[in-house]
DNA sequence: CTATTTCACATAGCATGCTATGTTAATTGA
DNA sequence: TCAATTAACATAGCATGCTATGTGAAATAG
């Protein structure tokens, strides 16, 4: 049995990690871009996505419908802390956490800011039809979903 | 004609924009992971890929190549050269600039480097066929291309 | 019931990305 | 030519991610 030992040059070009990397850059420049105007940060988007959708939650809480890790978390809710974003009140039921709640003027952005990610998502994806876009979205689900699973 | 205002809720789940994010996040520590044992990170193997096709760059060179901001290479530069995988050595043709050269200790980790990379890109796409993982690098290349031609 | 362990959060230190700005060298325009 | 501009790089300051570690509260094991 003959083996073949193809010249499997590793390219840039051809790589799905490389590729990831430099367009997760360039989402949350685009994204970046359009909600600084609201005084929000990329990062502080994604906590405030979860939080409209209910609050009252805990940075644990947080942490796992994120999938962050929990120091990384602690740093930015210290920061939306400081914007005036949320506050954090200690837990009546366990004296290590803190309740996060959304503050008015957290809560007056959500129609900006959500229209604002999905001109984004639009422009980004402005190149691909319909269909081509689903599957992105789909594929990229079930990768990160393979990489949830075995690390 | 009728026009339906549908209730477009901006979801997480849906949004091409945090899916390419939290894959990004966990391709790169895949990767870090992988890489670690060398020596290296993922920023400083980007480069690596860059230099190992051909050295006596310049950091501009490597700017463009990459895509990331001026600044942003510097200090990674900064760092490869304090972990002895670079040199710098003035340009004979312009004294602002300087040629980044490869090291023997950067020359020696390219097959293990390379290897770990490919590693992590088959775990991450170990759940695709080979025509969607095919899709998946299409996909991601207009997409990062739309962004790049309109910010 | 107490000792150990686990849990929730904070903090330190680092890498990688960004914008803004400074410095010096090269280039251009009048 | 020489003043103004542009180009290459460095640095400061910040956000977002990570690992490692500390602290105090809750849960569990004996």
């Amino acid at each position: 049995m003959q083996v073949f030992f193809v010249t499997m040059t590793f390219e840039t070009g051809n790589s799905a990690g490389f590729l990831a990397n430099h367009m997760a850059r360039l989402f949350a420049a685009g994204l970046a871009r359009r909600i600084q105007p609201l005084g929000l940060a990329p990062a502080q988007f994604m906590v405030l996505l979860v939080l409209w959708d209910g609050d009252g939650l805990t940075q644990r809480d947080l942490v796992e419908r994120l999938d962050v890790e929990q120091a990384t978390m602690a740093n930015t809710l210290a920061r939306m802390e400081r914007d005036g974003l949320i506050t954090r009140q200690p837990s009546p039921t366990d004296k290590r956490a803190r309740i996060v709640r959304l503050t008015d003027k957290a809560r007056a952005l959500e129609g900006d800011a959500k229209a604002a990610a999905q001109a984004q998502n639009n422009a980004a994806l402005s190149g691909l039809s319909a269909a081509e876009a689903d599957q992105l979205v789909d594929l990229m689900r079930r990768v990160v979903g393979t990489m949830q699973r075995r690390a």
